[in-house]
RNA sequence: GCCGGUGUGGUGGAAUAGGCAGACACAAGGGACUUAAAAUCCCUCGGACGAAUAAUCCGUACCGGUUCAAGUCCGGUCACCGGCACCA
């Protein structure tokens, strides 16, 4: 019979689909698994083959599970508010709901084709009024505990989305989507206080199984240092504070250095001698984009303050105050201490400007380059420090600051509040009203969702205001308050937003009182498996952790962390080995792979690619080499036998490979698990038949891969009731993995001179006697002393002899 | 510069915890079947030497070390990939 890929894909989705196999159980007494992979953005480009990568792997997993008796949750819905979507409708005059509708019954369609068992009863949408109520909700929850605050600052503010940009959309100085330069820009923004969570995003790393370097890249993100502040008086009477992660280097600060916006300036207006000069400096700081400033990083640029100085508190000598944009406003107190010795940045300045390099920590040559290293150094010249260690001064000086009440130890983050509005049509309209009496004022809970007005045009304005900003009968309102005249907010939310808590609506996606009842959240937080791109790291993985805390801390969640495990698939390549994309030229649509080697084939190739958590070019040849594979297990159905056992010759390869696909699939080796079965077959076409039972175990191993065929091979040998989803996974027995005789490597001196074959019990004694007997090792040992007889049963044998 | 990762045949990649390097595939070459092609099946397939599926030697980026034994551990070097980057 041949291998028909088209009808018997239809079928068996549209009988799980008829049986609902796939759907968490409510009310379950079964050990819960939530398996969650990153919800898609529904693009009008629809999938793309790297797309089914990360879905097929965990549905192999869910679909293990499921075998092994748990009630699993493996959900599905869509991302949809974004940009691309706007501007597709803006372009093509099509309103934006109406993209998205059709762009998720393209994604919906595709992903059905694969046949990932998602359970589609519960899926989501984040620009469905009903969900998006609570994620407005969570926002409401966040401004009355002060967390979300509205603020005027300097912004990243892209020139082509006419939007501001949160720092981690910001990449290399240009916008992480379209690529266009982003310059700063003064607005009244919404902020969310990320920075209050930033130890706990930290610390509460410990709690959770994630990659290394995903742990890694979320600590350098947050960039938290422990250092000191030390208060530096000035002739102006005044003190300026910097923070320094070197207090141990205090006696070889020769100069200051504050930003270019440091409010100090203004301060000392009236006693500064050369304003002129430093506005000029501010003015030109000003108009470099951040691009600009880490372009022209090299080369130290600055103004000397005249007319104040500042007093070095430890030794009380007078040094000079400079301006200069290598230092910035935001981090710290936007105000060093510079010692050029140790310091890199301050080294190079000190030379440009002349100013002194006074060496406190021995070890480097501070005439020549800055010596940086902590480890080594023996601190001179700082009195009280001297013969110290770095460690041991940081901690001495640090009490002294105390002890005379000018510094303190402090801890600092890269890490900053994360701007929260965007001026666009096409996302959560922020929940909030403003009245010029009462100032922002929340909306009631009850008045939740906030819709989103439909309108006619949603074109970004030239101003850079929300297009909301125009629908006057929408804006104007009453305030909930005091009942008086009041505008609408609006900004509308960011991309982020929506996808920092989906993972909990799918516990109980219809609920139409609560994002989702205590019962369900109990039952199935957290996430047991969540797998998704290293594109994610540092913007949603880190966004909905510091969602999550703020729920748990306000008693909605049960769980401090969301995810229990994390894991990263790589990109999937295009033929040339280049990241797939349509102005390359190499993306592959699965439609077609689908269409021409079916579902089961295109799953496998995916898994069978490489090694999951790297990148992968693609190749057309290779697939079939797993078309091959199902088509001659398709033909097994031909040499099948009656027999109820495994037969004696093929009973350990079994139990091996039984072994081997469970233990394979739980540590994303998906790869090898399928070359155990490929080579299992192999031995299966040697053996020349099958039995009923060994046919069975094979079609559970396969079934997670490969749903359909198994399914059909399953119902047209009648191998057991039901379909493959109801079975049970097989069991391996330890005992039986062994063989009765093994191959074993014989070598003298470390080099393998024969292979013999050996009971499998054989102990050393055996082993060792056998090994010097055969024919080709004993004339090797005739004549020598054996110094020396190293056995590894099951291994090899190796004798030292000379 | 800092952090994380990777380096194995013509290709994708295997190798539990230091124990037979190259599993499983792809590509290539040869053969069978066929009028022919496709498909399928069989054989070969890291390199050198060789008639050889004989023996020997070399071989996991490079240099060195530990060990009876190193792709794997240690020290150093180089290259590439990802993230951060004037963060004091």
């Amino acid at each position: 019979m041949k291998y028909d890929h088209k009808s018997i894909e239809k079928k068996w989705q549209k009988k799980w689909e008829e049986a609902g196999v796939f759907h968490a159980e409510e009310n379950s007494d079964k050990e819960k698994f939530y398996a969650l992979i990153e919800f898609p953005y529904p693009s009008g480009q629809g999938l793309h083959v790297g797309h089914p990568r990360p879905y097929t792997a965990l549905d192999t997993v869910a679909r293990k599970r499921r075998l092994q008796g748990y009630n699993v949750l493996y959900p599905i819905g869509w991302d949809a508010f974004g940009l691309p979507t706007e501007n597709y409708a803006i372009k093509n005059h099509i309103h934006p709901e109406i993209v998205t509708k059709r762009n998720i019954a393209h994604f919906k369609e595709q992903i059905q084709s694969l046949g990932i068992s998602f359970d589609w009863s519960r899926e989501i949408n984040t620009t469905d009024p009903d969900y998006y109520k609570w994620t407005q909700w969570i926002f409401l929850k966040l401004f009355k505990k002060g967390l979300a605050y509205k603020k005027e600052m300097a912004v990243n503010w892209c020139t082509s989305c006419k939007c501001v940009l949160a720092n981690e959309e910001v990449v290399n100085g240009v916008c992480e989507r379209c690529g266009s330069e982003v310059v700063r820009k003064v607005k009244s923004q919404w902020m969310l206080k990320i920075t209050e969570y930033a130890d706990r995003l930290i610390d509460d790393l410990e709690l959770v199984d994630y990659p290394e370097r995903v742990k890694a890249q979320q600590k350098n993100w947050i960039g938290r240092s422990t250092g000191a502040e030390v208060d530096f008086k000035t002739s102006a009477g005044d003190k300026l504070t910097v923070y320094t992660t070197r207090p141990d280097t205090l006696f070889g600060a020769t100069y200051m250095v504050i930003s270019p916006e440091h409010p100090y300036i203004e301060k000392w207006s009236a006693i500064l001698s050369n304003m002129d000069e430093i506005r000029a400096y501010q003015k030109e700081a000003a108009r470099k984009s951040d691009f600009e400033r880490t372009e022209v990083a090299k080369d130290k640029t600055g103004v000397k303050l005249s007319g104040v100085t500042a007093i070095n508190p430890v030794n009380g000598s007078e040094i000079p105050i400079f301006i200069s944009d290598y230092v910035l406003v935001s981090y710290g107190t936007g105000a060093i201490m510079a010692v050029p010795a140790h310091d890199t940045r301050d080294w190079e300045f000190a030379k440009k400007f002349d100013l002194p390099i006074i060496e406190v920590v021995k070890g480097g040559d501070v005439q020549k380059e800055a010596f940086t290293d902590c480890a080594t150094g023996i601190m001179v010249n700082s009195g009280i420090l001297d013969g110290l260690s770095v460690e041991n001064a940081k901690a001495k000086i640090i009490d002294w600051l105390v002890e005379n009440g000018v510094g303190r130890q402090k801890v600092n983050y890269k890490l900053r509040d994360w701007v929260f509005s965007r001026q666009r049509y096409w996302g959560e309209p922020i929940p909030i009203v403003h009245c010029d009496k009462c100032g922002y004022v929340p909306l009631d809970e009850s008045e939740l969702p906030l819709r989103l007005p439909m309108v006619e045009s949603y074109e970004p304005t030239e101003n850079g205001e929300s297009p909301l900003a125009n629908i006057t009968d929408w804006v104007e309102t009453t305030c909930p308050h005091c009942g008086g005249k009041a505008h609408r907010e609006t900004d509308t939310m960011p991309q982020w937003a929506g996808s920092s808590w989906y993972y909990l609506r799918y516990m109980d996606p219809h609920n139409d009182s609560a994002l989702a009842s205590k019962e369900a959240l109990e039952y199935w937080s957290p996430v047991d498996w969540y797998n998704g791109g290293m594109e994610h790291t540092t913007l949603h993985l880190l966004y909905s952790r510091f969602w999550h805390k703020f729920l748990y801390d306000i008693g909605v969640v049960p769980t401090k962390e969301p995810y229990a495990k994390r894991t990263s698939h790589g990109m999937i390549l295009g033929e040339n080995g280049e990241k797939m994309s349509k102005s390359r030229g190499n993306v592959v649509n699965p439609d077609d792979i689908v269409n021409e080697y079916g579902a089961d084939t295109m799953r496998l190739y995916e898994m069978f690619i490489g090694d999951f958590e790297k990148a992968a070019p693609w190749s057309p040849s290779s697939i079939r080499g797993c078309r091959r594979f199902l088509e001659r297990y398709f033909s097994l159905q031909d040499i099948l036998t009656d027999d109820e056992n495994y037969s004696p010759k093929l009973e350990s390869a079994f139990h091996k490979t039984i072994k081997k696909v469970s233990n394979d699939i739980e540590n994303i080796k998906f790869n090898t698990a399928i070359a155990a079965l490929m080579a299992l077959i192999n031995d299966v076409g040697a053996a020349g038949k099958i039995t009923k039972k060994e046919l069975a175990t094979f079609t559970i191993l396969l079934n997670p891969f490969a749903p359909h065929i198994t399914e059909e091979i399953w119902s047209i040998c009648s191998l057991g009731e039901g379909m493959v989803a109801q079975q049970t996974w097989p069991e391996y027995d330890e005992s039986k993995c062994r063989e009765e005789s093994v191959e074993i490597a014989v070598q003298v001196n470390g080099k393998i001179k024969a292979r013999i074959n050996v009971p499998a019990d054989s102990d050393k004694d055996t082993l060792l006697s056998l090994a010097k007997s055969d024919e080709r090792i004993a004339p090797l040992l005739e004549g020598k002393n054996i110094l020396k007889e190293i056995c590894v049963p099951g291994k090899l044998v190796n004798i030292v002899a000379k």
